[in-house]
DNA sequence: CTTTGGCACTGGTCTGGACCAGCTTGGGGG
DNA sequence: CCCCCAAGCTGGTCCAGACCAGTGCCAAAG
């Protein structure tokens, strides 16, 4: 502990570790079954799980509910002072982007989203729910709120678009302000199984309250990123 | 999984929670031994440790190392938009900070340290680590690297103040531009044992490289936070 | 009085099983 | 030809122990 730690866990972290540093394992390539690697490292399948639970909080592997294990593409950067959206993002980094919709209706708002969105009590918001992959890969869940005085008729739009795209396009909206708040969680269940993933899997959660030209609290996005997904990245000027 | 998740382990995380909601557990406060959780909840001590990592993950509760669990005090929000240094934000949110000198000396600089400062292979560089505390409890531990042309003989200084009033009143070296490198990841060894905690826990790593006013780069800072001290908050103006 | 050594207690690590549940695949039936 | 279903794969969850190692406290020694 002290400074060693030439621990089992440890070592099997080491030896995995180097086999993809030296790309032995290809990114998204899959890891042998925990069956074989337990074997492998002659270790039981708890302790190989710990090393592959440390290797995962680390950010070089992921798993896939009930298929495996996988190693862990390059993360994007995120820069939340630069203002652009998934698609764009994903694609300036030489990667594919993809989105899906999941959901999207009139929802009464729960109370601490009247709050933040500044509504009366007993208000309904649209709920926009989508996922998103890069190359493919399940990385974020989100969950939109939308003040429903701003956004009439949005619900018969293609949603799979840029919801920005759409605000300038359609309402003749644009972003002002914008607040983020990030933070270090796990996905809750339904984040888990929508990303395939096992519930409890760290992630990041980025919480965006967006205003408009006008100072307009217009709508709320809670995402929920796979930790290994992506890197915050800030330019402070001066 | 799909919905409902009755599993042991999410029914001792729910009973948990609900304790620390209520405020049964305080802040700061301890948990009983996993040996005597593991029998209320009539189950193995694995499945005990399960249930504990989960809500290490969501940030309700941390260990120390060997000493137990305890409950996870409120988060300090950290703006990287805002200049301010660990001591004045921390007690600007009415808590209290302190800090601790682990190694000050000059030491060869490593590779990817030469690149980031732009300095010459086989470098020098001013090292120093410290770790910081929110109102007695660890929860950041800090590499500083300095570039040792701008800031000769400041080891001689107190170096538990603030170095940014440090390089303020003794060199009148003050920051410009930041870029700041946010990415969810564990503590290393050397981390975790300063910290008095597990290697392996999560943590949140936060790269700054700082400029002075002429736009030079002057230092750099490796920060492992743990992961559920902070949350961190950035305000885009326009 | 201070120091030290022991001990009870904490989590840390590890063994070697077991059964459950979703995914994938391939063969057989329509 | 396609579709469907069963088998075999994967990880997910859980049991019942064991010993190791650092912490903290208190009693005994100096």
């Amino acid at each position: 502990m002290r400074d060693e730690a030439p621990r089992a866990v440890t070592a099997i972290c080491r030896s995995l570790q180097e086999q993809i540093a030296h790309g032995l394992l290809q990114p998204s390539g899959q890891l042998p079954s925990e069956r074989k690697l337990s074997e492998l490292f002659d270790t039981t399948r708890i302790t190989l799980r710990e090393a592959l639970g440390q290797l995962e909080s680390q950010g070089l592997i992921y798993r896939e509910d009930r298929r495996g294990w996988f190693v862990s593409p390059p993360r994007i950067a995120y820069n939340p002072l630069v203002r652009s959206h998934f698609h764009a993002m994903v694609q300036e980094q030489g990667r594919t982007p993809a989105t899906e919709v999941l959901s999207a209706r009139l929802v009464p708002a729960a109370a601490d989203m009247c709050a933040r969105l500044g509504l009366p009590a007993l208000s309904g918001v649209i709920q926009i729910r989508r996922a998103r992959r890069i190359d493919g890969r399940l990385v974020l869940y989100v969950e939109h709120y939308l003040n429903p005085s701003y956004f009439s008729g949005i619900l018969d739009f293609d949603l799979t678009r840029s919801l920005t795209e759409l605000y300038a396009s359609e309402y003749d909206i644009h972003y002002g302000r914008v607040r983020f708040d990030m933070v270090p969680t796990v996905l809750h269940p339904e984040a888990a199984s929508t990303l395939r993933t096992a519930p409890g899997s760290p992630a990041l959660r980025i919480t965006r309250l967006n205003r408009d030209q006008h100072d307009r609290l217009i709508d709320c996005d809670v995402e929920y990123w796979r930790h290994d997904a992506i890197h915050v990245c800030v330019e402070v000027p001066e």
